[in-house]
DNA sequence: AAGTGTGAAGCTATTCACAGCC
DNA sequence: GGCTGTGAATAGCTTCACACTT
């Protein structure tokens, strides 16, 4: 599934080089994939190649846009005005996929009241209020393991329905809501683990899962 | 393999609990998978169990820590003092598990000669040397996508083992390094297709693959 | 009784190979 | 001739179920 995300990266690419055209070789090379692996990826949506030419890179943009659901932006809510809040709130891949940070919360009453690019930073009390009248659809939690679990609850209860969660720990969400885990620590590990077991045919790129 | 990272954080929070056994069941709620996983994975590495008691909490997490690479510190360098250098720099979660960023690189000269915590922020002209001189092990590359091959092919050139990738661009690298990925919009876009592939029977956590 | 370790079964994902279209 | 779409084959991963140990 995530791969259809670096598909469109690279027709994104594509598009600023000026390639109309592209076959399922060259997007893979991008993609750090196969040839047949783009094609069944693609497949499984329908039938958006052409034999003997290859995708036409601007339908194919707009075709993953809409699969990936980014055909509309999406309203966001960033949890937490830290450093790692930081750094989300002015990722410039955000902003470029249609994503819009319309609100932030952090429970410091320092942070409370500042501003980042013209959004208020709120205390969390008004949480609730604030995701049902900016329809945010979306929160991405930027905040320590140990408030995880009690912001994942305001939040369900407020009607999110996704969360991005960066905070190392394992969340609690019902049925309702999706939760995507981006965990930093546990990648630097599954690094050292491939470092560790195997250092001498140690392959490139993406192998240490 | 990244699940054993998410044990070993069970197992620490286990032991702040002051509990000195695990079943598989508990360790699996913790991680969020299932008890027969918990087992399965383990017992590729070895034995660490007793039937009718579980896991020893300690002795496990030290099994873990050394399967993962992590029993000895790892000497890391960041590039980019950028907000995501500034984020990873700072993030607990890194230095908890034994991994020490002993030197940061960036290209801007407004940025070059000042410190963060004791460590210099050198320009990319020292790169080679210091990871040499430094024994650095790993790269951690907070970069924007168009620096990013150019500064693999620098760490490469340098001796360094492993890259862990947040630029959003697909590196090329010799055999001889191990690079992870960690692409943020692909997981946010990952959500967005869950939530609209599977707005009415969504399942919770992690899912969103 | 409680709970691991593990073969076997079931399932999902990837790769192969090639017919069919441009 | 070049390249997609896709069944078939393969590989990898997860779940099941239960013998066996404490």
């Amino acid at each position: 599934v995530r791969r259809l995300s670096l598909y469109l990266r690279g027709l994104e690419e594509l598009e600023r080089e000026g390639v109309r055209t592209v076959a399922s070789e060259a997007l893979a090379a991008r993609a750090g994939t196969t040839a047949a692996q783009v094609r069944k990826d693609l497949s499984l949506f329908g039938s958006f190649g052409k034999r003997g030419l290859g995708y036409a890179v601007p339908p194919l943009q707009a075709q993953l846009r809409s699969i990936l659901g980014l055909a509309r932006p999406r309203r966001v809510a960033l949890l937490g005005a830290g450093r790692i809040g930081a750094a989300l709130f002015e990722y410039p891949p955000f902003r470029e996929r249609g994503f819009r940070i319309v609100a932030i919360f952090d429970e410091d009453p320092e942070k409370i009241g500042r501003r980042w690019g013209g959004v208020a930073i709120r205390p969390v009390d008004e949480l609730a209020d604030t995701v049902r009248r900016e329809e945010v659809e979306i929160a991405v939690l930027a905040i320590p393991a140990q408030a995880a679990q009690r912001m994942a609850d305001m939040l369900a209860a407020a009607g999110i329905r996704g969360i991005l969660n960066f905070a190392p720990v394992q969340i609690q969400v019902p049925e309702t809501v999706v939760v995507n885990d981006v965990d930093m620590s546990v990648e630097l590990e599954a690094l050292t683990f491939a470092l560790e077991s195997a250092p001498a045919d140690a392959r490139a790129s993406g192998t240490a899962g």
